[in-house]
DNA sequence: GATGAATGAGTTTTCATTCAT
DNA sequence: CATGAATGAAAACTCATTCAT
C-alpha cells in the first residue's frame, strides 16, 4: 500500500507536471507563432489559446496576463541567443573577431528561428520597456567586447551595430530570396569597416 | 470698393476652410505630441482631442480613424525630411559625401524635432505597412546614392545604414545628455568605414 | 421720408419673408425626398440640408427638430389629401360610392405624389405616434361614411380598408410597371365586395 | 460503465452548447419583448441584454449586431407561422376556404403571441428589406391559393388581403377590448366578399 | 486541471444641436 | 439670415479576465 502510494506520489505528480509543462510549452510556441504573424497588439489571448488548441481558461492556468507570456517569450529567446553568443566568443580575445562572431551568430539564429526573431527584433526597441532592456543587453555585451579596441566610442558603435543587425534581420525575414551567406558577409564587412575607422581617430 | 469686393472674394469663401484647416493642424500636432509621449497603441482618440483642446467629435470631423491621422503624420513628416535630404545633396556627386550628408541631415532633424522622429523611427519598421514603406523610401534613396560606388552591395549597405540611423535616433531621443556632434561624427565614421570596406571586395 | 420708410416696411419684410418661405419649402421638399428614399430613422438632418442645398444651420432657422419637420410633412400631406377627399365626396350620400371615391382618390394621389405617400403610408401605422393619429383620421372619416350602411361593423371595415389601401400604395410605389387603372378597379371591387357581405349579416 | 461512458458522451460535449443555446434563446425572447414594447429603433442593445439578465458583452457573443438578432427573430417567427398555415390548409382545395383559414390562423396566432406579431407586422413592410421579403412570402402563398379561383387578379387580391390583415393585427394588438371572434368574422367576411366580386368580372 | 460562456470597463463612433462668424 | 465647424451625450463594440461546471 505504501508502495502503491509511493508510486502515485512518484509518478502521479510527475505525469501531471509533465502534462502541465507540455501545455505551457504549447502555449509559448503558439504565442510565438501568432505574435510573429499578427504583432503583439493585434494578438488576442483567444488567438493564442486557439492556436495552442487549448481552452481559453487554460491560458490563465499558466500565465497571469498577456504581458507575462510575452515577457517569458522574449526573455527565453533572448537568453538562449545570449548563451549561444557567449559560447561562440569563448576563448576569443580580438574585438574584431568578436564582432564578426556576434553578427554571424545572430544572423544564423534569425535564419533558423525566424518567428522568435520577428518578435524580438521585428518591433524595434521602443515598443515596450522590455524590448528596450533586451536590446540594451545585447548592446552592453557588444560594448564590453569593443571597449579594448575603441574605448569611449564602444558604446556608440555597439548601438549602431545592433541597429544595423536589427534592420538586417527584418530584411532577412521579409525577403525569402535573400542569401544568408551574402547578407552575413556584407554585414560583417560593413561593421568591421566601421570598427576600423573608429579605431583611427585621425580621419574626420 | 473693388478692394472690398476683392477682400470678400479672397477671405469670404475661405473663412470656414481656414478655421477647418486650423483645427486639423492642431489635431495633427496634438497627435504627434501624444503619440510620441504614450506610443501609438496607448493613445486614445480622446487623448488627441483633449490635447488639441477640441471636442471628441471634432476628431471625426477631420479623420476617420486613429490610423488615418497617424498615416498623415508619418507621410507628412517623412516627406519633409526627404525634401530636406534632396536639397542637402543637390550638386553633390560623391557617394561618400552623400552618405555623410544623409546621416548628418537626418540626425540634425531628429535633434530638432524629436517628437516627429519618435513616431517615424520610434516603432521600428514592422509596426505598420506604412512604416515599412516609409523606411523603404529612405533606403531606396540611399541605395541609388551608393550604387556608383559599390554596385550590387548598395542595397544591403543602404539597409544597414538606415537601421544604424534608426538606432542612433532612438538612442539620441532617450539620452538627453548625448552629444549630437559626437553622435553624428561616430555614425558618419562608422558608415564611411563600412562603405570603404564594401568598395574593397578583396577583404573577407 | 415716411413714405420711404413705409416702402421699406412694406417691401423689405416681404422680400425676406418670401425668401424665408422659399427656403422653408425647399427644406420640406428635400425632407420628403430624402425620407421617402432612406426612411425616417436613416435620414440625417445633414442629409436634408444637403439635399435642399442649404447650410446645416439653416435647417434650425426653420425647424426646431427633425421630428418637427417630419410632423409638418405628414400633417401637410395628410391634410391636403383629406381636403381632396372631402371635396370628392361632396354631395354624395351612397356609402358604397363614398368608399369607391375614397379608394380612387387616394390611389390617384399616391400615383401623383409617390414620395409623400411613401412617407405617410410606407411605414405602417405603428411607426410613430403621429402616424397612428394620421391613419386614425382616415379610418374615422371612412367609418363615418360607412356607418349608415353597416352600423357597428363600420369601424372594423374602415380599419381593414385603410390597411388594404396602405398595402396597395406600397405595392404601387415599388412596382413601376403596375397599371394604376387596374389596381384601382381591383381594389374598389374588393372593398365593395367586402362591404356587400358586411351588409348581409346572414352569411357566416 | 458503458452507461456512464454513454452519459459522458451524451452530456459532456453538450454541456457548453446547452448553456450557450439557453442564453441565446433568452436573448431572443428578451429582444422580442423589448422590441415589441419600445420599437426597433428605440431599443438599445443594452436594453436587450438587461432584459435577458445577462451582461452586455454576452449579447455580442451570440449576435454581431442588433440587426442580426432582429432578422433571426423575424425569420423564426414568420417561419413558424407559415408552417402553421401549411398544416391548417392541408387537404383543403377550395380557395375561399383557404382564404378563410389563412385569416383565422393568422389572427389567432396574433392574439396568442402578440409580441412576435407586433414585430413582424408592427413596422410595416417598408421598414427593412427583410420585412418586405417576409410579407412577400405570405402574399405569394396566398396568391397561389387564390389563382384557381380568380386567375390574374390573385396577385392583387393577395396583396390587399395581407394589407388588410396587417392592419387588423395592429388594431387587435392596440385595443385589448377588441373581440377576437368578431374581428375574425368581419375580416373573413370582408375578404370573402372581395373574393366573390373578383370572381365576377362583370360588375364594375 | 481544463473549459468556454459570461462579464463590463474602456473605447470607438455617431449625429442632433449649438454658436461664432 | 446663413453657415458649417464644433460639441458631447449616448450608443455600439472589444477583449482581458473571471468563474461555474
Amino acid at each position: 500500500m505504501t508502495g502503491s502510494a509511493q508510486n502515485i506520489r512518484d509518478c502521479g505528480p510527475n505525469r501531471f507536471e509533465r502534462r502541465r509543462e507540455k501545455t505551457r510549452v504549447e502555449l509559448l510556441e503558439a504565442a510565438e507563432r501568432v505574435i510573429a504573424r499578427k504583432g503583439y497588439h493585434n494578438t488576442r489571448i483567444a488567438d493564442i489559446a486557439s492556436e495552442a488548441d487549448v481552452g481559453l481558461g487554460t491560458f490563465y492556468l499558466h500565465f497571469k496576463t498577456k504581458n507575462e507570456i510575452f515577457i517569458e517569450l522574449i526573455d527565453y529567446g533572448a537568453g538562449d541567443l545570449r548563451e549561444e553568443l557567449v559560447k561562440a566568443k569563448a576563448g576569443i580575445h580580438d574585438p574584431a573577431e568578436k564582432l564578426r562572431l556576434t553578427i554571424n551568430t545572430i544572423l544564423d539564429a534569425a535564419a533558423r528561428a525566424p518567428e522568435s526573431f520577428r518578435i524580438v527584433f521585428g518591433h524595434g526597441p521602443a515598443f515596450l520597456d522590455l524590448m528596450v532592456r533586451v536590446h540594451q543587453t545585447f548592446i552592453d555585451d557588444l560594448r564590453i567586447d569593443l571597449e579594448p579596441a575603441i574605448g569611449s566610442q564602444a558604446d556608440a558603435v555597439a548601438h549602431l551595430t545592433i541597429g544595423m543587425l536589427s534592420q538586417a534581420i527584418t530584411w532577412l525575414l521579409e525577403r525569402e530570396d535573400l542569401s544568408l551567406a551574402e547578407l552575413k558577409e556584407t554585414t560583417v564587412n560593413f561593421a568591421l569597416g566601421g570598427l576600423e575607422r573608429a579605431a583611427r581617430p585621425d580621419v574626420s
